[in-house]
DNA sequence: ATTTAAAAATTACAAGTGTAATCTTTTGTT
DNA sequence: AACAAAAGATTACACTTGTAATTTTTAAAT
């Protein structure tokens, strides 16, 4: 699987939330949030394209990237990576441990008693068929 | 606050389950697991000290280690580092994508209710007082 | 007191990372 | 056609990390 750095991720992200992009279209994204030179993000870019999280094509001059990994599968990836690591995979502890240093809201935990309910029911639905 | 690499944290783990520990007794318990050299496991123990995660004094010729920082505590930075960065701090899309890929089983379930009867008792105790 | 073996300290070295600067190519403008 | 500006390619460089090997110190054994 593809491995990348903060940075690296950072620029993925941004490509992410809107794509195609060119790279200047990205460099602006990215340029509210965090204090990066647009060659520093050029640069990533080339390292992600290297890794095969990102392809582009060209448009005239330009390169035109898209991600070639779905947010999703990325980030499910990382976190089974991380809950192993910290958890030894299990992830109720993690949950302890924001529960138990005033990192939840109301908020958090109605949708975690919503997460829950989804799961349970699409339990009930396989036992079903 | 100090930043560990995956391998200072292996370390620091086995650590964590007994201490204070000398090297040797680190080595030991390590080798169990993992394939790493002793002067591998020094390296780190003498990183890890010069980061600031243990302390040692002398026994003889011997270093005997200690965690400077909780496990707790480490775990809970890196589980609000890790959060942000790829949910937005939130932990419930998290939950989410293991309840939705296979991930979580009856018991997971079971203790995340738990957790989160345990959170809202907390809550309600709160507010008597 | 001398030797030696184990512990610790120092050194090594390539790959990855953050953070660009410089060089080269292309294309729109004069 | 020549040039300048912008995009992309290449190069840079220090720091971290994984993974030890080598060197020095020190206590234990003879």
């Amino acid at each position: 699987m593809i491995e990348l750095s903060k940075a690296e991720f950072e620029v993925l992200d941004a490509l992410w939330d809107k794509y195609p992009a060119s790279a200047s279209e990205i460099i602006e994204r990215i340029g509210d949030a965090k204090q990066w030179h647009e060659k520093t993000i050029k640069t990533l870019l080339s390292r992600l394209h290297k890794k095969g999280a990102v392809s582009y094509h060209k448009e005239g001059r330009l390169y035109i990237y898209a991600p070639t990994i779905a947010r999703e599968d990325y980030t499910l990836k990382e976190s089974r990576n991380f809950v192993a690591r910290f958890f030894s995979g299990q992830i109720a502890p993690l949950v302890n441990g924001f529960a138990q240093s005033e990192d939840l809201s109301q908020q958090d935990v109605d949708d975690l008693k919503r997460v829950i309910a989804d799961w349970e029911k699409q339990q009930k639905n396989k036992q079903n068929k």
